[in-house]
RNA sequence: GGUGGGUUGGCGGAGAGGUUACGCACCGGAUUGCAAAUCCGUGAAGACCGGUUCGAUUCCGGUACCCACCUCCA
């Protein structure tokens, strides 16, 4: 069996991964609210997870791990989104839900086994909240229920801050209604245009944070193995589902091993639509760059540091794919991914080193396992390559060309041939000419018009 | 102010207390009509200051700079 090791920020240090049960690991992963296209950012976390989900995969067998991630289709962001262009709510979610299917398959991300929506367990919810203020952790409000943190003397330690601290320096909504100005809302009232359901505390709609201790207790049970999510979750968020679950459930912890990816920036600036540096999958899935690319550097990078997304890095990634899918072309996989893959992913989801290591195996030219161990990381799948292939119809110019070759091999001038190679060149076609023939590809600049011109 | 992360060769980016990371770029060679691609090879690092050690880029302490979170942004 592979030791898997992971950096759980629960206890700040790397760990032994050890499952609850090797038959069901359980994984918790927060989803989007879906009122709007997913970012770049927002993709980091699904194609890291989904290595770890693969990789769990691999070592305690495909039906033996359960990965959940949420969809919420409840948020003010919505009901905003919604007021401002007058369509259904539902309308909205469904179709955000429909777009952030087709981005994260377009970047090779399995899909995981349950993604609930937050408004199918309502009913789950209710029922939590009320425990939690049967059990003294909560208390009702003006139409609100809150959490009391004061009650829960662990509140602060997944992100290491101290009551006190966070009151002295944030800024904190102060409500009457609060009996601390940290305690936070479990449910709150909903007017007539807001979503809402019927509740012991009158018409209303769920806090975020009680939605995902829902769902994870209802789909993965009160304790479970790993949770992960950005680190920006980590506070407030992960701080107020631990104290959720935990109180409900009396447990010593919601989940044994919490990972946080670190964040995501653009030419060394966070991302943030107030410096223009903001775009979505979709974006760069219209500007041509395949979402193979988009996967392979948002893999160059351990997921517990900071990347940098940038110009240099999608050309690298597109090489290095361009040369792998050539040399794994109609190869069929080996049994099972090399090992050195396997290690390093297996080292706290190293996937910078899992790509050293395929790039050994591409020098040392054990294709098969180069194949085999790529797709342990969501790379070289067929399901992914149409960007290699689907390129134009080129044969005609390589016919042309060739013949001018061998035409040019005889009299010795190779004059046409060059004026040729270099209108194709500045269409941005690749040519290759080997002892055989000669090969054309589109390249990164390439263009159909210029090519018409020719 | 509090909390956390980062600083590695021209660029990207890992592991490991002592032995080549790896990729891209560059340079040299092979190959090529010339190229491209491919193959072989060379060079190049560890922010700064101290400490521990026979030995530290790797451990510990401090300093500087960068980034993020503390606002229902992944």
């Amino acid at each position: 069996m592979v030791e898997i090791s992971l950096t759980n920020t629960r206890i700040r240090k790397k760990e032994r991964f050890d499952p609850i049960d090797p038959k069901n690991i359980r994984v918790y992963a927060c989803g989007p609210t879906v009122y709007d296209r997913a970012h770049l950012g927002n993709a980091r976390p699904v194609v890291v997870f989904d290595v770890l989900f693969r990789l769990l995969r691999h070592v305690y067998g495909e039906d033996a791990v359960t990965y959940v991630r949420n969809f919420t289709d409840v948020d003010d962001k919505i009901n905003a989104r919604a007021a401002e262009t007058g369509r259904p709510i539902r309308d909205i979610t469904e179709e955000t839900i429909g777009w952030y299917h087709d981005d994260m398959d377009a970047l090779g991300a399995l899909r995981p086994t349950h993604e609930p929506r937050a408004t199918d367990y309502i009913a789950q919810m209710i029922a939590m909240i009320e425990d939690l203020i049967a059990k003294g952790f909560a208390y009702a409000a003006e139409g609100h229920v809150l959490f009391e943190v004061r009650k829960f003397p662990e509140y602060g330690r997944l992100s290491g801050r101290s009551l006190d601290d966070m009151i002295a320096g944030a800024r904190v909504e102060v409500a009457p209604y609060k009996r601390d100005p940290m305690d936070f809302v479990l449910w709150k009232p909903s007017s007539g245009d807001q979503p809402g359901w019927d509740s012991p505390w009158g018409h209303g709609r769920p806090g975020w944070h009680i939605e995902c201790s829902a769902m994870s207790a209802e789909l993965l049970g009160d304790v479970f193995d790993i949770h992960a999510g950005g680190i920006d979750l980590q506070f407030p968020h992960h701080e107020n589902e631990i104290a959720q679950s935990r109180c409900a459930h009396g447990s010593e912890v919601m989940a044994n091993v919490w990972l946080h990816n670190e964040m995501l920036q653009v030419e060394g600036k966070k991302m943030s639509k107030s410096l223009g540096n903001f775009f979505t999958v979709r974006d760069l899935l219209d500007q041509g760059i395949p979402g193979e690319v988009i996967r392979y550097v948002l893999l160059m990078t351990h997921y517990r540091k900071p990347m940098d997304w940038t110009a240099e890095k999608v050309r690298e990634a597109e090489a290095t794919l361009r040369k792998w899918r050539g040399l794994t072309e109609g190869i069929e996989p080996s049994a099972s991914p090399a090992p050195a893959v396997i290690a390093a992913l297996a080292d706290d989801l190293n996937t910078a080193g899992a790509i050293a290591a395929l790039h050994d195996l591409a020098k040392d030219g054990d294709i098969p396992a180069l194949k085999a161990s790529a797709a342990l990381v969501g790379l070289l799948d067929d399901r992914l390559g149409d960007w290699v292939a689907g390129g134009p119809d080129l044969a005609g110019f390589a016919a042309q060309l060739d013949a001018l070759r061998i035409a040019a091999k005889a009299s010795k001038d190779f004059s046409a041939v060059d004026a040729m190679k270099q209108k194709l060149t500045a269409a941005g076609v690749e040519i290759r000419m080997t002892a055989t023939g000669v090969e054309l590809s589109a390249g990164p600049g390439f263009s159909a018009a210029e090519l018409e011109q020719i």
